[in-house]
DNA sequence: ACTGGGTACTAGAGCGCGCTAGTAGAGCGC
DNA sequence: GCGCTCTACTAGCGCGCTCTAGTACCCAGT
């Protein structure tokens, strides 16, 4: 790597402000008590319109702003929501994209803190409490245990969890009629032979798993039934297709994990020449941004994103304002969203 | 959506435990000063290693975290790191992912502030700067303007521009060595019809566009160059290769703006019955995960992520520590990684 | 015994804000 | 004149921590 100066810039020569403003300097500048400015701030009563408007004015003129540690520590209420997110996972960045706004309305902040490879479940959660978190949303993946540990320190919502145990609030699609949902289009296309890659351990992958069994089963199709064991990554739709095509024989349709497994499982499907949807349909499960791209066009079970944002920030919020009630369970619909990855098999 | 009541937890009925204990109450309990406490938890010398144990012990015992917004804000060090992110760009996350063991090792906590629709670059880096970071490393793309303006305020470092008037310091890869080894290895394959599906004004899509005319001025195929206005999504690539499609005669290679670029144009290439790399060859520039996937095997640019991350925390924590010093510019080495979407072309 | 210099610890003043309790003054009825 | 209420403002404590300037004590050295 080689180092080399860059460009002085003009003027001032980029001196740092030598002290940030606070309240006080406000306060003397506009020729008020501090306190006064602190009620202006918070919007509180008790001030006149004129003295409103300039001590805004001279906050804007010395380029003042409320400093939110300060805020946070003389407050009870600090109105900041911690969200924790996996940065690898699309579906999260999507949620988040949504929970922004709807947490602006509220009046909340967001604090985002990441699960990364180096930066555990554990650890993300414990920074996000450091700063005073309200309350956290918890997209990331935690272990039952820990998750009743934080909901007892901090209202907590989690999401696509089932731990029904751990006394927080839950958000989730309606699994099951997702996949109900995705083998009815396909078994009224003419398909039979329909296999599943599911998600392992992944986030709603046991209801999904279980859900898909039960719809074969539903269809007298259980002897058709098969579930390739995969996870929540392209990889897993590449080796599920790899299995396929070792056999020889393959299903006409693939109910996959997700959107992810499912464009690996496209991919590795067109390489070896399977067309996709005339030779075989795939299914994928998220309906996130790639889904729609027009080059992929998939079929997919369609998640509320937008209610899961909605529900999730309104959950935390109502339990941090009024406490106490019950733990509850939010689910929403999901719908199938039938693009051009599916269509009935060959034979029929 | 439906709601039920989630079951009730065991024990203690999810009571939120009243009070967050302080340092005050490990100091009575433990029977110490407060200010002994401090001391322990700072690793500051001056506590018997007899005592750092018992108040270590005692502060586990009633679950005692020391609060970030109040160390904070009796601190004049905050220790505190500000990253801004585009959510939907996975290059990010993977230098984000990069960031947290640096940053660790510095001794420094990493605060994320995202990107979004309704969440603007300004409101990002506010909210960071009102949380009291100690220096900002910006990944989503600001006007110079305002990267001033933050830079004055406190030390910066933007990734992936070239706002050399900003006066903060600059961390980027030398992409038009990039350019210029991707184009060499292409030629040296017998390429000579090789387009260039461009960044638009995205971060370094400039340097890159100007290094491929160079290339190919240099190479003798000025004729040859043609460069089609796209950005750093799927769709520009799908875009690119319909345009190219209707032209009937397509080029030997494309050199995308980005993996995501070469994705949509790998994908819709395809899908037209165009076998890369047989009929066309496909070079990337980034080198993100996606890239490495075997289904998708992509021939691309590598950019130094570690590098990046690296130095981007080491340059504001520099700042931070020993301030003074004249903007900088980092430059880091790319470099070609060759897969499976690159091959002489047909007529050689 | 008196200093000197450690080590182990403590007192107390902030950090920038929120918020309760209070005051000063104006307006009003009687 | 008096009390009363209402608006517009202020004093000052406290949030949980850091950090400077101490104090108390012990063990040399003279």
């Amino acid at each position: 790597m080689q180092e080399k100066p860059a460009q002085r810039p003009g003027g001032d020569g980029g001196q740092r402000s030598e002290r940030r403003p606070t309240m006080a300097d406000v306060a003397a500048r506009a020729g008020v008590s501090r306190a006064l400015v602190s009620l202006v701030f918070r919007n509180a009563p008790g001030a006149s319109e004129q003295t409103r408007e300039r001590v805004f004015q001279v906050a804007e003129e010395i380029g003042y702003r409320p400093d939110s540690a300060a805020r946070l520590l003389a407050s009870s209420r600090t109105k900041v929501l911690g969200v924790t997110i996996t940065l690898r996972h699309p579906f999260h960045a999507e949620i988040v994209e949504r929970i922004y706004p709807v947490a602006e309305e509220l009046g909340y902040e967001i604090l985002l803190s990441a699960v990364a490879p180096t930066h555990s479940e554990h650890r993300a959660i414990d920074a996000l409490l450091d700063h005073r978190c309200e309350g956290v949303i918890l997209l990331a993946e935690v272990d039952e245990h820990y998750l009743t540990t934080v909901g007892k320190k901090v209202p907590a919502v989690a999401v696509s969890t089932r731990a029904t145990g751990a006394g927080v609030d839950l958000v989730h699609s309606a699994e099951a009629k997702g996949v109900r949902q995705a083998l009815d289009h396909l078994i009224t296309l003419g398909h039979k032979k329909i296999v599943h890659i599911d998600g392992g351990d992944g986030a709603g992958s046991t209801e999904r798993r279980r859900a898909y069994r039960a719809a074969m089963r539903k269809h007298n199709l259980a002897e058709c039934a098969r579930v390739i064991p995969g996870d929540h990554t392209e990889q897993a739709g590449v080796r599920g297709a790899e299995l396929m095509l070792s056999e020889g024989e393959l299903p006409t349709a693939v109910l996959a994990s997700n959107d992810r497994c499912a464009l690996g499982l496209l991919d590795a499907l067109r390489r070896a020449g399977v067309r996709v949807p005339d030779d075989a349909s795939v299914v994928g499960y998220d309906d996130s941004h790639v889904a729609t791209l027009s080059y992929i066009d998939l079929t997919t079970v369609h998640q509320d994103v937008e209610g899961i944002a909605q529900r999730a920030v309104r959950a935390v919020v109502e339990r941090i304002e009024e406490p106490g009630s019950d733990p509850r369970e939010f689910v929403l619909e999901p719908s199938l969203v039938v693009r051009g990855t599916t269509a009935p098999p060959r034979s029929v």
